[in-house]
DNA sequence: CTGATTCTGTAGTGGTCGCTATATAATAAG
DNA sequence: CTTATTATATAGCGACCACTACAGAATCAG
């Protein structure tokens, strides 16, 4: 019952394939680079049915965007949940990261990261920019909440070590891109670590 | 008697300038978001006056990589001649990046990481890229002779520890493009210092 | 069956892209 | 002056962009 037939001739293509697909598209070649044409060529449909089905580019990415993240960016949320100390945490986001960006038969890097950099569209620049700094801004009020609850040193600097984690997040990202393998970022997860205010570990 | 008169019109702009320009508008919005229309707009002269002093939009990003680098780049080469230690240059080119990121009245970021990010254009999307390659080898070059000489500890993974002074560089760059502050920048900077293999200091 | 509804393929729209043909303006050489 | 040379401005090239008008095809309800 409740998968009624809609009225009208039915979609030939299977929406949410259509949307993984775009998904990596979009990773693979980044929002600008990747024409209306691009997309409705990968997925093997006529551009109006793609319209039809997604409304416009901008609406597409920003499906996209959420499913990206739902599928495959590593998340803070999930390892604050399953992990008891924000440094287990926060060690196990960089690791995920290496491992998340040089996943074989992916896209390399990271979407939120990468793929609108340097765009004619400034509002999709900012949404990008938006998850980007709002998971700076988590990761900061985290870290002070560890603070307060004694888990990290009095008088760190929650400001300063979100941006740094941030920055190594992306920095991995990026580095992927250019070609690093996962066992050279797992490297360089370990070795951000030791900046960290309890030291190498837990 | 150096400068002699060429024959024929002379040209009516100045092509250092003109160059100038054309550094702070592709850094600010990357290759392909600057049109040769923005470009000519900016310099204040005609579409053809920039093809015949330029060639292509390729040759004339060409030259302006070479001119930011000469210009604005923080240089890991000014950095070893000038420090005593790898390891005060290595925070020096940190420190440098934070400053240069964030300088007021030019763009935020480095050209370097983030002009050619995802574009159609594959061979300029290389070009940064080996430029970025390389100097992380540079870097890892120097580690592995720093550990030679004894300034580092030996067992000290040069690849995993140029990758990573690499990746902060790169976030630092990133997060001025996002917002961040000088201030916030060099703390990102002196933290990424602590995972230095001789500690916090020189 | 008829009629309403929805999707799909063809074939465009106007706009922008990098780039250039052409004519004219400005200089030096003779 | 004339002639050669170089730079400039106008105007437009073909290619691609996101997007869509329109007609036909495929399904529904009746």
């Amino acid at each position: 019952m409740s998968v009624t037939s809609p009225r009208g001739r039915p979609r030939q293509f299977d929406r949410d394939v259509a949307l993984g697909i775009a998904v990596e598209v979009f990773w693979a070649r980044g929002y600008e680079a990747t024409s209306i044409n691009d997309l409705a060529t990968a997925i093997g449909i006529g551009v109006p049915s793609l319209y039809a089905a997604f409304g416009s580019k901008r609406a597409l990415f920003e499906e996209v965007v959420a499913e990206y993240t739902r599928r495959h960016a590593a998340s803070l949320q999930t390892a604050i949940d399953q992990e008891p100390t924000l440094t287990g945490a926060v060690r196990r986001l960089l690791l995920e990261a290496a491992a998340a960006s040089t996943r074989p038969g992916l896209p390399r890097g990271d979407l939120i990261v990468s793929a609108a950099v340097n765009t004619t569209a400034p509002e999709v620049e900012q949404l990008l920019r938006k998850l980007r700094v709002d998971g700076t801004a988590t990761l900061e009020a985290l870290i002070a909440r560890a603070v307060a609850a004694g888990e990290l040193p009095a008088g760190t600097d929650a400001h300063g070590l979100a941006h740094y984690v941030s920055a190594t997040l992306q920095g991995i990202a990026q580095q992927a891109r250019d070609g690093a393998d996962r066992a050279t970022l797992e490297k360089v997860a370990a070795l951000a670590m030791r900046a960290w205010p309890a030291g190498t570990g837990d």
